[in-house]
DNA sequence: TTGTATGCGTTATCAC
DNA sequence: GTGATAACGCATACAA
């Protein structure tokens, strides 16, 4: 309705120029800092920043980035952002991007394979100088990122694709998988089920491989009857009932067990599901323990004892990798594609206790 | 590796131009069915179509926008994603968005409000031709909305500005109250403690106007001391241990209660986690009833009973509103601001139950 | 030290 | 029917 009366119309670099008397030039210089603008008077300077913070000048991007082809803008794109392991993460990247000059740019591809190549394309079109990608399962090596990656930096925050030359941040998987079986063992239980990760994981399950090496160093054997696979159709939104399905056949079997370790929290979510529905107490009757440290696992009741993932940290790394490669390609020198693995750590609530003698 | 390696040299209308025979103005008005393309024959335009597909032509977006001034982009403002109520919304708005020409741009304030009109001001900045709002609660009334909505149209779902002239989508908070109640109440529950929204909600409290409307029509008066008000502190953040002190607080006071109803899921989590401690049971002791459906009332055991919001519903009338208008302005038709207020359904999970006699 | 001219890739308005 | 040309707003090399 009110459209009609005031177009407001767009201050200029020119309006700038008018109003100080200088050139636009000269203004362009002062307001983006460039190497020249040393020599232009201190008076010169502030008289131009003056104006321009008056009149609120605000260049237009459009104009900017069509000649210079720089954007100021990173990249992030996110395979799920349902998926509370995402949100997480992208959290911590938002976080260190804040003080950087960089605008993020952000893209959900709602778990759709076909979405994400899009957007990937989509965000380079748009000239991001950087991009993060958050994809914690389900991607294969894609011939885009290496595409991509020959046009810009780029990271993968929760899977290791290092091998695949692209850079990546992720929690040291092994690490947690052992510190998990270590909490139950060390709670006294021996007669442990174990939910996997599906085979697809392109991670290898490396959860599984720290389990395997907890057995190994402590001569706890695992038992293979107790133990079961997530399927390959394991997905954010499939997690609870998968858990739940799985756990509920490990109780058919009448298969004795004290204690379970799922490979994530939803999925041990679904256990606890299970056992309840089966007239079995968490804690008391079965201690479980899930992976990731989703808010879910704090607010349900009892708490889920988990393995904390420190996102913040991994969103700090993926951020700071970034930059440092577009430092590097603007300094010309060379730029490898790293992996950083993170230290996870145990967090215990009331799903976990010692094993009752 | 002997492949030929093609350099990241993009490709431009020239081009296409070039290898097809005809002019870059031909060529663009082809491409954009441009009115006037009508004129040119059908096979002209196939063979520009081909060769820009050959080539794999993408146009330049800086370039576009900077000329004509649309983006093709609609700009979605969350106030903070982590909220699952926000990830919720934000799903319908995408999934709505996805069969339109436009490209969202999405940017998360995470509760910051600063950040947010910040966001705000770089989203009109960046030309988005519409924007979206996703902000369930704490957002008064601000200035830039109102600057805003003279540039471009704009919704806002979660809550309902149209008072100042906002357009707003948001689920029937008074309906859904009303059901919440009506719920315990046909369960045969009579002593019902209440969790009510905090004051600064500039909703008003609607679910606590529905409860109060149920109470009215079916003469079942609510008893003062077993109603508690969130603190205005009241966050997504800090929902669940708020919940939880209120509802130990009530315990404390020793009141019977068989239920209670919570202003949303956190919270209602947050009241299970209490009674969880003091001894009593969900719902053996005692019902428990939330709001919003948000993911972990069904992840946990028991599933919390809740009140659904048809947020896919929502995003879809959002993004067909903003569509509406740009349409309107597009021919100058007026456009007024709306309110929409979308029934909400009653999920009946395993926390509440009849009355034990 | 400051100003002028040029080009970034498109699209729209004209002539042809 | 098609093609040359101007303009969008800015940054930069170069001239003054």
């Amino acid at each position: 309705m009110a459209e009609a009366e005031t177009q407001p119309k767009r201050v200029k670099i020119i309006d700038v120029a008018r109003e100080s008397g200088f050139a636009p030039s000269t203004v362009s210089i002062v307001l983006n800092n460039a190497p020249v603008s040393r020599r232009v008077p201190a008076q010169t300077q502030e008289r131009i920043r003056m104006v321009a913070k008056k009149l609120s000048y605000r260049p237009n991007i459009f104009a900017r980035s069509l000649r210079g082809s720089r954007s100021q803008t990173i990249g992030i794109i996110i395979f799920d952002i349902s998926d509370p392991y995402c949100a997480l993460a992208l959290d911590g990247i938002q976080r260190a991007l804040l003080p950087t000059p960089y605008l993020p740019l952000m893209m959900d591809a709602r778990s759709d394979r076909e979405q994400f190549e899009n957007y990937m394309k989509i965000l380079v079109e748009r000239r991001v100088e950087g991009l993060i990608v958050v994809a914690t399962w389900q991607l294969e090596q894609s011939k885009f990122f290496l595409d991509a990656r020959r046009e810009l930096p780029i990271i993968i925050v929760g899977r290791d694709l290092s091998r695949y030359g692209i850079s990546s941040a992720i929690v040291d998987n092994e690490a947690g998988g052992y510190m998990a079986l270590q909490h139950l063992y060390e709670l006294g239980h021996r007669e442990i089920a174990i939910i996997r990760g599906p085979d697809k994981m392109s991670n290898g399950d490396n959860r599984w491989r720290g389990m395997q090496r907890f057995s190994k160093e402590y001569r706890f054997p695992l038992v293979m009857k107790r133990i079961r696979k997530l399927p390959d159709s394991w997905t954010a939104a499939t997690a609870f009932s998968l858990g739940e399905e799985l756990t509920r056949e490990l109780i058919g079997k009448s298969l004795r067990f004290t204690a379970l370790a799922a490979f994530d929290d939803i999925t041990a979510l679904g256990a606890v599901r299970a056992l309840s529905n089966a007239g079995l107490s968490v804690p008391g009757d079965c201690s479980v323990i899930g992976f990731d440290d989703v808010p879910q696992s704090a607010t349900c009741t009892p708490g889920v004892t988990t393995i904390h993932q420190p996102l913040s940290e991994i969103g700090d790394i993926a951020v700071r990798s970034i930059l440092d490669s577009l430092r590097h390609s603007e300094e010309g020198s060379a730029d490898m594609a790293h992996l950083r693995a993170f230290p996870p750590s145990l967090v215990v609530r009331d799903s976990t206790k010692p094993l009752a003698k």
